[in-house]
DNA sequence: TCTGGGGTCCTAGGACCC
DNA sequence: TCTGGGGTCCTAGGACCC
């Protein structure tokens, strides 16, 4: 029996969050900056309708956003993490297997659930609605690309009433045409613009080429496109979260930094943040690399980026020992003079904490300091008592460096002092 | 004044080994 | 004068995703 696939996917998913707890902005068009209120980064349909243009940098719209009563926000991860977290559960209270793709996107296999696929996704849309405030799209098909297209179909065509099965379509094809090539999930903007070139428009168009072609120009990666757009599944669904392979914590600098102590202060943080997510995977980096770069916008000013890599002689997801080895390089690739405005660290060589290699110049572990009471005793008393509740004095406590959020809404359902209230009348 | 952050996979080419 | 061949590992760069 073949397999049906369901996208479902989150509308406009942070502005969403910010109109959850704001009924009175449902009418208003909603967007959502990027760290540091950079660029724009989730728009409502409103806003999509005004042209705000997608990864637009906010100060040169602000006066156009302002201009039409657009509501703007920075973004507010704390609250997206948990309304994601909310809309999940759903999922997985009546999917028999769910995949979670990303923050507002899962796949769920629906193959063979009773009343057939599409009033399924019919009740599952509904009944997110209802419990969490999230709108949702739903795309049935079966391949994971073609859900992916169904998916975009169900958002754009009103009378898709938010779900559509393209398995049960009477001209899959039409919609296939009307999909632009640039649209297909795994054709990017660069291939996009290639395929344009020779004529092929939309991904009934490139459904017809040929797979030697597809192959030799788009690598094994477009083939696999290509015949997940024929019916034929190459990508299998994920059962459980799949460890990271690296892990990456970087910002941009709320201002330009100039001094050495300030960017030693934001690596550790950074490498703080970065060994968090390590334990929580329970796994050790072999590696850490720390990159800083200056504002490669501003072309009048002297630039300067630089990173090194260190190898650590023994894997570890010990805090302290990853801030000693992250500043060491910093200090490295330091060069005075220039005006800063990102810095971050990279773990790779992630392996599972119980399976590492030790090394032969290292102590042998029984002679070795065990970190992990401590390190275990920190995330604890920061996961009961939120971020930072016990912090590395190298990362410093003014931290004049951090980034811009100057939009924020309030975190209502992570944070007791900013929960909505409510007065009646 | 102000331009995001965090990932994955694939391939080509060089280093190195026998 | 003649200057192999095959394999593995690593890295950088490119392309893609959200």
């Amino acid at each position: 029996m073949p397999k049906s696939y369901a996208l479902i996917d989150c509308n406009n998913f942070y502005a969403s969050c910010e109109r959850a707890f704001r009924p009175e902005l449902r009418k208003r068009p909603v967007v959502v900056l990027s760290n540091n209120d950079g660029c724009i980064i989730a728009r409502s349909n409103e806003a999509k309708d005004l042209g705000v243009p997608m990864g637009k940098p906010y100060f040169k719209c602000r006066n156009m956003l302002e201009r039409n009563g657009v509501a703007v926000f920075s973004s507010n991860y704390a609250l997206y993490g948990d309304l994601s977290a909310r809309v999940m559960r759903v999922l997985t209270r009546f999917c028999p297997e769910v995949e979670i793709y990303s923050i507002d996107e899962a796949f769920c296999d629906l193959t063979g659930v009773p009343g057939g696929a599409e009033a399924f996704g019919r009740r599952l849309r509904a009944t997110v609605f209802r419990w969490t405030g999230i709108p949702v799209s739903v795309g049935i098909a079966p391949t994971k690309t073609l859900a992916k297209l169904a998916n975009r179909f169900a958002k754009k065509q009103p009378r898709c009433r938010g779900v559509f099965d393209l398995s049960a379509s009477p001209d899959p094809d039409r919609v296939l045409k009307w999909t632009e090539v640039g649209d297909v999930w795994g054709i990017g903007p660069r291939h996009a613009r290639r395929l344009r070139k020779l004529g092929v428009n939309n991904a009934l168009e490139f459904r017809g080429l040929k797979r030697d072609w597809v192959k030799k120009r788009m690598t094994i990666a477009g083939l696999h496109t290509l015949l997940e757009l024929r019916g034929w599944p190459c990508f299998d669904f994920a059962d459980g979260p799949v460890d990271k392979k690296t892990i990456v914590s970087s910002r941009s600098f709320g201002h330009p930094v100039t001094r050495l102590d300030h960017l030693l202060e934001a690596a550790a943080q950074y490498t703080t943040r970065a060994a968090e997510k390590l334990r929580r995977q329970n796994a050790v980096t072999s590696n850490i690399l720390v990159f800083l770069q200056t504002n490669t916008f501003k072309l009048g000013e002297p630039q300067h980026s630089g990173t090194r890599s260190v190898p650590l002689p023994v894997a570890t997801s010990h805090t302290p020992t990853l801030i000693r080895a992250a500043c060491a390089a910093m200090e490295s690739i330091f060069k005075d003079g220039y005006s800063y405005k990102k810095c971050g660290v990279m773990l790779s060589g992630l392996e599972p904490e119980h399976s590492r290699w030790l090394s032969l110049l290292a102590l042998p572990p029984a002679h070795r300091p065990d970190h992990k009471p401590l390190m275990q005793a920190v995330d604890s008393c920061n996961s009961r008592w939120g971020r930072d509740t016990v912090s590395f004095a190298a990362s410093g406590t003014r931290r004049s460096w951090k980034m811009k959020r100057e939009m924020m809404s309030p975190r209502y359902t992570t944070v007791w002092d900013e929960i909505l209230r409510v007065t009646v009348e």
